[in-house]
DNA sequence: CGCCAAGAATACAACGTTGTACCAAGCCCT
DNA sequence: AGGGCTTGGTACAACGTTGTATTCTTGGCG
């Protein structure tokens, strides 16, 4: 077994609270005896027991990330960022996939076990519903990811999707096209990303005077590449005319690309695209993907600051939830450039 | 406060220990009361304090992850098998990333406070040298993933990377390209993929009767997409003539790709291209990425298998350690696709 | 009818830590 | 010189669980 506080207190000859509060930087002790058993640490090399130490405490130091899926290239950086926002402040994250983010996972995972082991979820939700609600309530901080389950009075971090799908769109405008298409819209659903980004889309039409065509917008349930890759071929199986394409996220985007130039369409001369999320690949991709930036940094900064003000508070359940904005920004690049 | 066993012994009617008998099925618990505790246990929607049982048991139920970067796609979709693969025997995991494999980071985390809370580790390493394997005796089991560190008596999963290497190699000669050049190489090294993919790619010319040009080998510190479009620009800028490429992973392959279209450069007309991972982006590029499909799922469950048995044997350190290698197979699309 | 074994449940300690309460000096002040 | 105060340290209990040893039933059998 490893080294206790028993040992170390044997060792330096005094009490085995007097090392705790050494360790712990607690407590009144006197230059002598900290060096002492300081060293006594340093020889039996000395490490606190965490299990031992969340059981007193309640505290457990890990925080959980629940997500629906990590090899979609959003959420391996999303959780990246959060690794390494919790390391600056010493928690650890755990992190659980909700896999396509199905309801039932969604549920089990706020009531599983692993919550005893975390000091605070934070989550992004894709399949709950709002009468679900209820089960947010899960016994310890939580900081919801996204604007869905609106009704939920709870911490989160959401983005200013309406005005990023907006300004979006209002950059393929501003290029002279006039039939922007969509991928990747939910209609018939009231919540989620996907609407407010459609809502955006809607309004930057509106504004610019241009009429909105049912025939250039194409749902996608899933945002995954091969659905882009779905979502093109069923545009262009429409026959409408398109000079722009607003994807709701870049892999829908990429997916599309691969279609659009399988089909000998260039973009961005015959068809300017623009993406959303500003993952790495767009970076690389020929052309080079225009995207919607959400500021990823931020919203790992503000979700776990959320986090960390209901884990800090004593009294945590008269606090008003917050809703933290992150900011975006559009970048360009060649799906858009002039041409 | 959360329930406790006390108090679901309370309203059971029944003693502490019986209600934890019940709770982990163990021990003789007549059914009547059994189903007696089960009411309570519901009705006060009990769950087991994880710290205190961790305490007792020595096991956290916790399995630790240590990669260089979630960002990157390949690490991301293994991370992602090893938490589906944990999940499926009731563990979770907690992701940790060195960042680059930098030597320090690599050596405090082997050394960090989480390890107090993992019952395992499996470990990509990346930065440190044969002379720090001492610090691979980290006190619980661990399990590492890849080659590095040969001398260390450590389980470990690797994969036949220089028989890969070696098939890559020969799946572009087999099209009868016979200028083949490789990026990712570290000439200078004597561990890791990069040797040893190389390794197989000296060989399989060889056994083809090709000659091996330094011109056309190039080094990657690094494998992102960013050198992978370093190192082409500077294959190009050598002037060398090679008709087919072996990018040592598929970061590498669609960097370099997108430099090779910027120079008008045709693939797979041109240039035939293979890239190693088969990272979910290169079904979507345009040309598709054949590639290397090193068997992520076999790796994540094989890590998996050989912590367990380290956690599940009680006598660990005599059992000599074991290694485990992946299937691999070539996975051909439109980037060698004949032409 | 009395004894024993097996079945069912309990009491208690221990895992390693930390918070609370307490104690022993030494010092200053009146 | 004795009361209060600060300083440095200790003893003990408690966090919630589980392993071990123990007790209490009960029914079967000689």
């Amino acid at each position: 077994m490893s080294t206790t506080l028993h040992d170390v207190a044997r060792h330096a000859g005094v009490s085995i609270k007097t090392v705790s509060n050494v360790v712990n930087g607690l407590g009144r002790v006197s230059a002598a005896t900290r060096e002492r058993v300081l060293a006594s640490v340093a020889q039996l090399d000395y490490r606190p027991n965490l299990s031992a130490r969340s059981l007193r405490s309640g505290r457990t130091g890990v925080i959980g990330l629940a997500i629906p899926e990590l090899s979609l290239a959003y959420f391996a950086q999303l959780a990246d960022a959060v690794i390494e926002e919790a390391e600056q402040r010493g928690l650890v994250v755990l992190i659980e996939q909700t896999r396509g983010g199905a309801r039932n996972r969604e549920l089990e995972l706020l009531r599983g076990p692993q919550r005893q082991l975390t000091d605070g979820l934070i989550f992004s939700p894709f399949g709950m519903i709002e009468e679900d609600t209820e089960f947010l309530d899960i016994g310890s901080p939580l900081v919801l990811l996204g604007e869905r389950l609106p009704g939920a009075s709870v911490d989160r971090v959401t983005m200013r999707n309406v005005e990023a799908g907006a300004a979006a769109t209002a950059s393929l405008l501003k290029l002279g096209r006039e039939r922007v298409a969509v991928i990747g819209a939910h209609l018939d659903a009231r919540l989620g990303s996907a609407v407010l980004r459609y809502e955006g889309y809607v309004q930057a039409l509106r504004e610019h005077g241009i009429e909105l065509r049912d025939e250039l917008v194409v749902e996608v349930d899933l945002w995954h590449r091969s659905n882009g890759a779905k979502a093109m071929r069923e545009l262009l199986a429409r026959g409408e005319p398109f000079d722009a394409l607003f994807a709701m996220n870049d892999e829908l985007a990429l997916g599309a690309l691969r279609v659009l130039q399988e089909d000998g369409i260039d973009v961005p001369t015959d068809v300017a695209l623009i993406g959303f999320d500003n993952v790495d690949d767009g970076r690389f991709s020929r052309p080079s993907l225009s995207t919607v930036d959400p500021g990823r940094p931020e919203i790992a900064r503000m979700a776990i600051e959320l986090l960390l003000e209901r884990i800090g508070g004593a009294t945590t359940d008269d606090v008003a939830p917050r809703e933290l904005q992150s900011p975006f920004r559009i970048i360009e690049r060649e799906s858009t450039s002039g041409a």
